[in-house]
DNA sequence: ATAATTTATCGTAAAAATACGATAATCGCA
DNA sequence: TGCGATTATCGTATTTTTACGATAAATTAT
């Protein structure tokens, strides 16, 4: 790495963010999936909502059940949700673990 | 609000993610910038070189100046950084106040 | 003014995300 | 077994994102 320019209105280097290979992906994976308004809304009722079916979550949002799924799967395969199975249905609740993981990784950011 | 299924299983809710509106599309844009690799490593970069300027990242990174230049703007309207006119270049460095304000945002959920 | 340097924007092609209806799969219960 | 309830997946259309080359804009130095 060649010398940078630097200008005197930035602060110097605090930290030095270390994140990569699988656990960045994953981070980004993170970022991603909020990175939607959609899925955000469903993040946030079921902070208020913790055990509620997919269907309470359909019947919530304007939108077509297929495509509910289709977020929740995200939202799953990105660590922030759980899905148990219960019978036919599906209960959701945050992933606490992951989601302090997160608080974690961001915190290395300017802190 | 109907009633809703709540398994055994999910904590119950601790915390109600008070955000909406505006505050909640800009907490959202900021979610989707960084869910983007490209975008993450030049956070990143710029974590461990503070003002340096759009043609170091161009050098660092193996995609073209406009794109990159695409996603310096991205990375900028949704406040991650911030860009000084220093000549004819742009020198960058991360926006301490729109990160402690993401921090501060997440730090509702689940904790 | 002209030229050199640096970055932004335009136009566009390719890839990915989003949304939907239709249908399949899964589970409990009659 | 068969039915109702619930969710997942498939196929597909539309929109959005991403990336690039070409070119414009802005600034400094000559």
């Amino acid at each position: 790495m060649p010398e940078l320019t630097s200008c005197a209105l930035c602060a110097p280097a605090c930290c030095s963010l270390d994140i990569s290979g699988a656990d960045q992906e994953r981070l980004v994976a993170m970022f991603k999936a909020l990175g939607n308004s959609i899925r955000f809304e469903i993040l946030k009722f079921l902070v208020t909502h913790p055990g509620c079916i997919t269907g309470d979550i359909v019947d919530y949002l304007p939108i077509a059940q297929a495509t509910v799924s289709q977020h929740l799967k995200v939202l799953r395969e990105a660590g922030w949700i759980s899905g148990i199975t219960e019978g036919p249905a599906r209960c959701y609740c945050l992933n606490a673990e992951n989601i302090a993981w997160f608080r974690e990784q961001i915190a290395q950011i300017m802190s």
